[in-house]
Formats: structure tokens, C-alpha cells, sequence
DNA sequence: ACAAGAAGGCACAAATTTGTTACTACCGAT
DNA sequence: ATCGGTAGTAACAAATTTGTGCCTTCTTGT
């Protein structure tokens, strides 16, 4: 997010230093619905509503502050249209573009880890 | 991590159903030091300490609790070795190391990530 | 005998992230 | 005149994640 903190002593320094850009990856990427708002954005721009509508579950607050986080670290752009009433079209910068192959990456490999899991307990049984 | 939750009406039902992995590979690689962790263990198996040495910041408490989680998930995994005083040996198991090309994504993405914040503080001067 | 390294555990605290509920303001249609 | 859709805000609360400081047990080296 907006906010990421590193401080001198943190692990971005010394023997680790190559790992700070996953860090700083992950603290953009990793809040909770913003992979969904990736995913939906990278079909089509979209108006607040209309992603409201997509994700279940989400409130107003929580898609507002996760749009505004993504919009200050340059991943979406927000555009007012002129009509009346405005409506407010969201979609993704190229920054965002660039992550979708890494969405996709972190899809296969989730879908992976499930059918480990039931494979799991199949054979617990 | 080992306690991931979905419920019934959350993001993983109707429309974005098919977000639902990124979700959880997120919700399990997205923890602060995970990264790091395994990019360590990505380049040889690591006992404790010696983890403990090359992440400058992090606690016992803390490490030690990510390396349950991913313990727990399958990512890596711990071997007493028998020798006195004993020590613990951590290493990546398969499915640690399916997540390095991924890792190596991120890291990849993040780096970009900081070019180009560093071309918009040198344009805005 | 005592320090120091190995690998933690425990009680507590702070910070961060997410969620809940209600409210606003603007506009168009019935 | 009121309802419903558009895009939010504000005040507050809960949950989750991360961190602090100190204690433990075992064992080797001096």
C-alpha cells in the first residue's frame, strides 16, 4: 500500500537487501480484495458500482479504500465521466497490466495447492 | 496461512469464483517475511540461526511463528538433526519451491515498481 | 563453574487491516 | 414527493498480524 515502511535496520538492508522488492510487492499486492479488482479490471474498466456488484462481501468503505490504495500506488486510474448523474470508471494503468501475468502465475498455483490438498484427503481416508 | 477463511457468501462464491486462488496463494505467500524466508531457503536448507542472522530485524517469536505457518502449509519442512546440542534443519518442499518462479516474478515486479517511482521524483524536480 | 550458542516458549502490547452501520448529495423516473 | 441508483464519507469496532522482553533447556568450550 501507500504506506510501506522500511526502515535502515529492517530487512532491506545487509544480507537480504535482493529480497525488498518481493516485500514491497507482496504489501502492494497482498490486501485483500485487490487481487479480485485486479482480475475484474483486467477484463474491462469498470464503474464503482458495477465491481461492487462483482464482489460479494465487499462494502463501500472497503472497495473505496482499496481503489484509493491502488490509485496511489499507480496500479488504476479513476475518471469521472461528464454525464449526469457522474459516474466514475476505473481501470488499469499499464503498472497494473503488468501484474495481471503474475495474477495469473499466483491462479494456477493456488488452483495447485487445492487439488494437493484433496488429494490430501483422499488419501487419509 | 493454515487458517485461511471463506465463507459461504464471501468473494469465493457466484461471480469471481474463479478469483478465489489468488485469494488464498496471497493469503498464504503474503505474510511479512515469508518472501524472504524462502528466498533464503530457495538457495540451500537452513538451520534456525542461521536464518535468524540473515534477516536483520526479525524476532525469534516471529520467525519462528512464520516457519510454523509455513510449516503448516506445506511450503517447507523441519528435521531435527541428531547430532547434540540439536539443531533444525528447514528446507523447501516441492511445493516451497514451485512458489520461487513466482517469487522471482515478484521480485522482478517490484524492481520495476521502483524505476519508475524513482523517473517520477527525477521528472517532478 | 560459567558463559554462550542452539531452538524455542510465554505474556503482553502495538500496529495494521478489515468490517459495521449509518449518513450525504446528486439526479432521473413514476 | 418519494424511490432508487450513482459514488461516496464518517464514526466506530473487531480481527489479524507483527513486535517486545524475558525465560527455558540442552550442551559444548574454557
Amino acid at each position: 500500500m501507500s504506506d510501506f515502511k522500511s526502515d535502515q535496520y529492517g530487512p532491506c538492508t545487509l544480507t537480504v537487501k535482493q529480497a525488498c522488492p518481493i516485500e514491497l510487492a507482496m504489501h502492494i499486492m497482498g490486501g485483500k480484495w485487490k487481487g479480485i479488482i485486479l482480475s475484474l479490471l483486467s477484463k474491462s474498466p469498470m464503474y464503482y458500482n458495477a465491481m461492487r456488484r462483482e464482489i460479494p462481501g465487499i462494502t463501500q468503505r472497503i472497495l473505496t479504500l482499496q481503489l484509493r490504495d491502488m490509485e496511489k500506488d499507480g496500479l488504476i486510474e479513476r475518471e469521472e465521466t461528464k454525464d449526469n448523474p457522474k459516474r466514475v470508471l476505473y481501470y488499469l494503468t499499464e503498472l497494473g497490466e503488468s501484474f495481471i501475468p503474475i495474477l495469473k502465475s499466483l491462479e494456477k498455483w493456488g488452483n495447485a495447492y487445492i487439488s494437493k490438498q484433496e488429494e490430501g484427503i483422499k488419501e487419509s481416508q
